[in-house]
DNA sequence: ACATTAAGTGATT
DNA sequence: AATCACTTAATGT
């Protein structure tokens, strides 16, 4: 853990923060599908990531989800930064997208640590910014209904959380995950793969261009 | 060989 | 873009 953290945090934390982290933060490890948090739960400790890839979802009434983005080594969940200022529930589900390595940090020490640390309220506005920014941009391609560019942005950011050019994933997951139809999906895959930019099999799409 | 599940397609709204 | 209805292809038992 000590070196997982060295590793990913060490440039942006100065030593007193990174031991700080290690007195109060515990290490978990999450398998592929285990759901870490869900809608309406009360947020306790916010995420570093270690290594792995986390989705961030919102769902309707319905039961429908829709992605809203994915979190990575590096990353924390900007939701949790805004939720713990209040003690406020969480308004988003999160599920392992692969096998993840992460550090849960109670969040009392949040506000703490904006203060004492500067390299910590750095890297906290600095993920805020970063998530708003990518916010805006999916409201974007929702709102000017863009299916097809949706699609692509999604596969490539599967891809790369996942660190591998061939998603291992059906239609039907997909089309979960962009809450839109299965048929829709088939046919835009099978668009894209005219155009070259990627190859489709059974369970499987490889990516072409990277 | 048969059932099940994933993917492809035309037509319609 | 969504839905329906149907076909085709791949995979498991």
């Amino acid at each position: 853990m000590e070196k997982d953290l060295q590793e990913h945090y060490g440039y942006l934390f100065e030593k007193e923060l990174l031991q700080e982290i290690l007195n109060v933060g515990s290490y978990i490890e999450i398998l592929e599908d285990v759901m870490l948090m869900d809608i309406g739960q009360q947020i306790k400790a916010m995420p570093l990531l270690l290594n792995g890839a986390i989705k961030v979802l919102r769902e309707d009434k319905n039961g429908d989800e829709l992605i809203l983005y994915f979190i990575e080594q590096g990353d924390t969940c900007a939701m949790t930064i805004t939720c713990c200022m209040g003690q406020k529930k969480s308004e988003v589900r999160a599920v392992a997208e692969t096998d993840t390595k992460l550090i849960m940090v109670p969040v009392e020490k949040m506000g703490e640590w904006m203060g004492k640390y500067k390299s910590w309220q750095n890297y906290i506005l600095q993920s805020y910014h970063d998530r708003m920014m990518e916010m805006l941009d999916a409201i974007d391609n929702i709102a000017f209904l863009r299916m097809d560019e949706r699609l692509f942005k999604h596969l490539l950011d599967k891809a790369k959380v996942n660190h591998n050019d061939t998603l291992q994933t059906t239609h039907q997951e997909i089309a979960n995950d962009m809450h839109t139809s299965r048929v829709v999906i088939s046919r835009l895959l099978k668009a894209l793969e005219k155009n070259n930019k990627i190859e489709l099999y059974r369970n499987a799409i490889k990516i072409l261009d990277l």
